[in-house]
Order: C-alpha cells, then structure tokens, then sequence
DNA sequence: GTCTATACATTGATAGAC
DNA sequence: GTCTATCAATGTATAGAC
C-alpha cells in the first residue's frame, strides 16, 4: 500500500489521455464522419501519438465505439399527448445543445454499418415506449415516422446547415411542428 | 461521309460503355456512398477496367458528378394546399421507385462537400417554390421543415430501412403525414 | 478505344526503442 | 506510458502497350 493520497502517476494520467482522446474523436467523426476520420488526425488533436490511439483502442472501430457510446435519453411515456410534447422538449434540447456523440454517429449513419447499429439500437427503445403510448393499429409506423422527422430536423439543422432551419430559435420549430406530432399521436378523429 | 446508314462503332461504343459506367457508378454510390465507392468496382460492376473510367471521366468527383445528375423533378406551385398535396405525391412517387441518383446523393451528403451542395442546390428551387405558396412570415422555415421532414422519412426508409418504414406502403405513409404537411403549409388559424 | 503496369500518396495496424 | 519506425494494403491517377 502506497499513501492513497499521493497523486495516482500511472492509472490517473492514462484515464485522462484516454478522455482527451475519447473528447477528440468525437468532435473529429462528428465533423467528418467515420471514413474521413484518421487514427493521425484524432491523434493530433488529442496531443498524442497516432500507435498510442491504437494501443488504448485496439482499433478504429472500438475507438468509434467508444466515442460515440451515450447513455439513451430518458424519454418519459404516458398517454399519447404527452407523448408529443415529451418528444418536442427533447428534440428542443436536442436543439439547443447537440452533443457531439450524437452528431457523429448521425454522420456516420449512412455510410458505416457500425454505426447504423448504434443508431438502430439507440431508436429502438424509444420507439417502442412511442408506440405503446398511440392507440392505433399503425403505432409502430406512427413512431418511425415521428423518429424518422426528428431526426431529419437535426440532420438538415446540424450537418446540411440549410440555412432557415439553422437560424430559427428551438422555439419556433417546435411550435410549427406541434401540430404534426399530434397528429401523427393520436388517432384520426373520424 | 461514310454511308450514314452503317453502325458508327467509334462514338456509339464509347456512348454505350459510358453509360453502363455510369449505371454502375450510380448503383454503387448509392450502396455505400462517396468514401466507399472505389474507381475499382465501378469499373469491374461495369466490365471494363479502372483506367477507362479514369480516362472517360477525369476524376473519381467527375464520375459522382456525372453519375447524381439529374433534372430536378418539376413540382407544381399553387396554393397552400395544393403545394402540400403536391409535395405528397411528389414523396409518393419518391416512396414507390427511387432512382439510384437520389440515394446516391442522399448517402453521400453527410461526407462529401460536393454533395451536399448538389442536395442544396437541388433543394432549393424547390423550396422557393414552396415558400411562394406559403402566406406567412416564417414561410422559408416551414418549407425548410417539410423539406426536412421528406428527406428524413426517404432516409431512414431507403437507406437505413427502418422495418416498420421500410415496410409500410407509400399510401399509408402518406396518408399519415398529409395532416403533418397541411398543418405546415397553412396559417394558424388563430 | 481498351487494358496493363506502375507511380505516388494515405491509411490502419504492428513492433520495438526510449 | 509514450513515441519512432515500419509494414502491408488500398486507392487515385498517370503513362504507355496493344
């Protein structure tokens, strides 16, 4: 037993090289995406040496694993009204701050499998809960395609920059699209 | 002149085998995008060898560029709700046969600058035409959602075959989202 | 016109020095 | 623990033979 309060030289300083490496490579598959991103350049950015990324990670892909592993956002169910709104204030949150994990897998979605998976198994989940709260025979449609909306939103906003939709205040979007999520919640009124 | 009537195997063979190069490019760029798409099997999916492709199109840019474009497909103004019915049909006919270009570009956007500003370019006489029809302030913004919103759905459907989106018929797609898209193209009514 | 051979650069990954 | 040196593979692009 060494003095437990003297400062840990060997696992601490490895976890911190590893953070800064995970903060790199997010930040580098958010802006480029899998395939343009290089072991050297995430390297570079993080202040190490490109064969110490690899002997951290193993390889490219554990690396992108590993940045881009999130936590699922809650995403409380109920009944189907409440619903919409819980996916419009998470999409505004979403808005407002996209952390950078989020964007690189988007980014990445369509041209790494890996990737695909993450986002498929990411989705998942919230679809289900979506789909349990609308009382229609289509609900799982429904959920695919209030998914499919939100995430076109965010992908349009973030990564294609269409200019009126990255301009417009987080407010604004979600009230003009309020009306379609309730919609698309809740059964034809027929 | 040589007798008009004979077959001209200089500039037709050359027509020919450029057109089975760029079916082939088009079907491969739509599969696994810009960065994954090598001159290599285009060139073998189309049965010549990588120099010809080099030698007829320049450039591995030259060939996307050539093999994505396409006349922008004629979308009829109108009223608010005419321009939202259009824009139905128009996802209808998106939904049912999708020419390889689309997806193609679709897939490439996220990585590659070029096509991202063919998608924008693409975009975006439609979305003029679109925001001409829609009688409110935010009008650009609401065209830019339901941009957002056709993108997305092809995207998660055609590319990332969501089950459920991947599944359902365009009919019953667009059947859901015409209250999404009714609510977007006319005023509140406040 | 079409294909072979090859130059040139870049990348992911490995082995070993410090 | 961190970095240097290097391997092997791949991909674009070029030059020239048939």
């Amino acid at each position: 037993m060494t003095e437990p309060s003297a400062r840990p030289t060997r696992a601490q300083q490895r976890h911190r090289t590893e953070e800064r490496i995970l903060a790199a490579a997010r930040q580098i598959f958010a802006e480029l995406g899998y395939d343009r991103t290089t072991i050297r350049a995430v390297a570079s950015a993080a202040g190490v040496d490109a064969g110490l990324v690899m002997h951290y990670f193993g390889s490219k892909d554990l690396l992108f694993a590993r940045a881009v592993e999130v936590p699922a956002d809650e995403l409380p169910g109920g009944t189907s009204g409440e619903v919409a709104e819980a996916l419009l204030t998470s999409l505004g949150r979403r808005l407002t701050s996209e952390p950078a994990a989020s964007l690189a897998v988007l980014r990445s979605m369509l041209t790494n499998a890996d990737a695909a998976d993450r986002y498929r198994a990411a989705a998942e989940p919230q679809l289900n809960q979506i789909t349990e709260a609308i009382p229609t025979p289509d609900a799982d449609l429904r959920a695919s395609l209030l998914s499919a909306i939100v995430h076109g939103v965010i992908a349009e906003r973030y990564l294609l920059r269409l200019t009126h939709l990255a301009d417009a205040s987080p407010e604004q979007i979600i009230d003009l699209l309020r009306p379609c999520f309730q919609s698309l919640t809740t059964p034809p009124s027929k």
